[in-house]
Formats: structure tokens, C-alpha cells, sequence
DNA sequence: CCAATTTTGATTTTGATTTTCAATTTCAAT
DNA sequence: ATTGAAATTGAAAATCAAAATCAAAATTGG
């Protein structure tokens, strides 16, 4: 419920409108696995309401990231992909470019280094993201 | 002539023809300032050779990646960037989400911790990216 | 409940990238 | 140099995710 409160804060906040499909959208993806493209919600949202349509996904995932509840993401496969910012709690991804895998981490020590190259540049960070792509340890085998 | 000779060297070894215009495209991209996007380059190099497919553009960027010798970029405006990869100094990105400046910078810290992390997930990393989303030093005026 | 405003969803449009295909070019073997 | 098989080119058409349209429906303050 807290999620789904924060956008609903959001709305209000911006005096836009409180819809069921909002709510509906923000839930599902909300309470989701990682890194799901519009397709994938629309899919996920369509089994308990068929009358759902896409364009209200691409525009309530818009909403979120804009609210701070979502950050996009494109993995170079030509498809956008949303993901909860959970609680604040960030993270990076290792993603395999042979089989497709991403696999999450975080280091504190990066995080730091990355806020004194900012203060260097004079920069106000807002996001950040930092991919590293190559072999999980399945594919390794050239 | 280094560069456009590196990408005669890769096809050759891969058994693909040497064609005027895949030289031109070599040339003018590895000679050009970075982050190009395919459509900037066609522009670029219609000046000196008009009669200039936009899909041999595509198409050479795509070999010129697989060679080794561009990186793809997507810096979520929907539009692909290429940037040479030149001889092997590699840097990452600040990126002004207000006036869309880009700034390169380079952390040798943070490369190693990047390796720390891989080895700690058993991950051979082939290439990264990291970047930094934010105000830039003249856009910080909210 | 009402009216003003926003939102929805079906559909169309956009725009970057890819594919298609006939004509041209490359290149290894003559 | 010439040939011919195979690859490449450019123009046009196809793709496909994402954005825009717009009439009908939903929301919200009064």
C-alpha cells in the first residue's frame, strides 16, 4: 500500500487525477520482479483487466518515473524497461551479453566515488547508472 | 590511417569486402568528435559523398562496433549514439538532463572497484558504462 | 448532482532502425 | 586484365516501440 500511496501523493501533489487504472498499474508494477518493458505490464495488467489499454501503461510508467517510484533503463536492445526504486535502496547490474542474464549489485565505495567526480565537475547528480556487460559465470565458455 | 586500416584488417578477417564507402564511413567517424548519432554522421558525410546510403551508414556503425572500434551509446532520448573507441582510454559520462551536455570523465578507482565486483560474481567483463544523470555547472538553477 | 477538466483506450502516426531486392561492386581465380 | 560467384549498395518498403489523436468516459471540487 505505501507505494501505491506515494503515487496517489503524487497525483494529487501535481492536481492530476486519481484512476482506478493508475492505482492498478502502479500496484502491479510496484509489487513486481525487476525490469519490466510497457509490453511486459501491459501483459501482467491484462489478465486481471482485459480492458486495459497500452497507451495508459506507457503513460502511467511515465508518471512513476517522473514521481521517483520508477527509473527506465535500455539494456541496448531497442526495448525501454522500467524498475521499482525500491525504497531508496539503488543498485547496478551486471548483464551477460550472451545469454541475457542481469544480475544485481551494489558497492557503497563506487556510489562515493561517483559523488566526488560530480563535486569535481560541479554536477548535481539526480540518477545514476552504471551497466558492466560481458560473460555470467554460465556463459564464460568462449 | 591506423583506424581505417583496423577496419580493412577485421574484414578481411572475417571474409567481407573492402568497399569505398565502409572507408569513407571509417575515416570520417574515427576522425570526428565524439557521440555521433547515424543519422549526424549520414549528414557528415553527404557533404563529400552525396550519393551516401543512410542504411550503408547503419549498417558500417554496426561493423564498426563489432569491430571493436565504436561504442554504442543510448543516452535515453531514443536516438543511438556511436562513439570511436579510442585506443583503449576509456571514459565515462555526466549527463545534463537539462540542456543534454555531456561531459566525459575518467576514475581509475572506480574501474578497479568495477573489477572487484566481477570477480567477486564470477563475471568476465567486456565492456561498461556508467553514467551520471543530472544538472551540469551553468543548468544547476532549478 | 453538475460542470469543468482530465483521462482513457482504440486507433493512427511518428521516427529510428532494419530489411528487401535489383543493380553494382569486390576479389580470388583464371 | 577478365570472369563470375558472392557480397554490398541505395532506394524504398517494412518494422516496431513509443507518442499523439480524439471522442467517450471518469474524476473532482463546488
Amino acid at each position: 500500500m505505501g507505494k501505491a500511496g506515494t503515487l496517489r501523493d503524487y497525483l494529487r501533489h501535481r492536481g492530476l487525477k486519481v484512476t482506478h487504472q493508475r492505482e492498478e498499474i502502479a500496484q502491479t508494477f510496484l509489487d513486481s520482479t525487476r525490469h519490466l518493458s510497457a509490453e511486459e505490464l501491459y501483459r501482467l495488467i491484462q489478465k486481471g483487466h482485459p480492458e486495459m489499454g497500452l497507451s495508459t501503461i506507457y503513460r502511467t510508467l511515465k508518471l512513476l518515473v517522473e514521481a521517483g517510484l520508477a527509473s527506465q533503463r535500455e539494456f541496448g536492445d531497442g526495448i525501454t524497461r522500467y524498475e521499482p526504486v525500491a525504497g531508496g535502496r539503488h543498485h547496478d547490474h551486471l548483464i551477460c551479453v550472451n545469454c541475457g542474464a542481469i544480475i544485481e549489485f551494489q558497492n557503497q565505495k563506487i556510489e562515493e566515488l561517483q559523488k566526488e567526480v560530480a563535486e569535481n565537475n560541479n554536477f548535481t547528480v539526480l540518477q545514476h547508472k552504471l551497466e558492466l556487460y560481458g560473460y555470467c559465470e554460465k556463459c564464460r565458455r568462449h
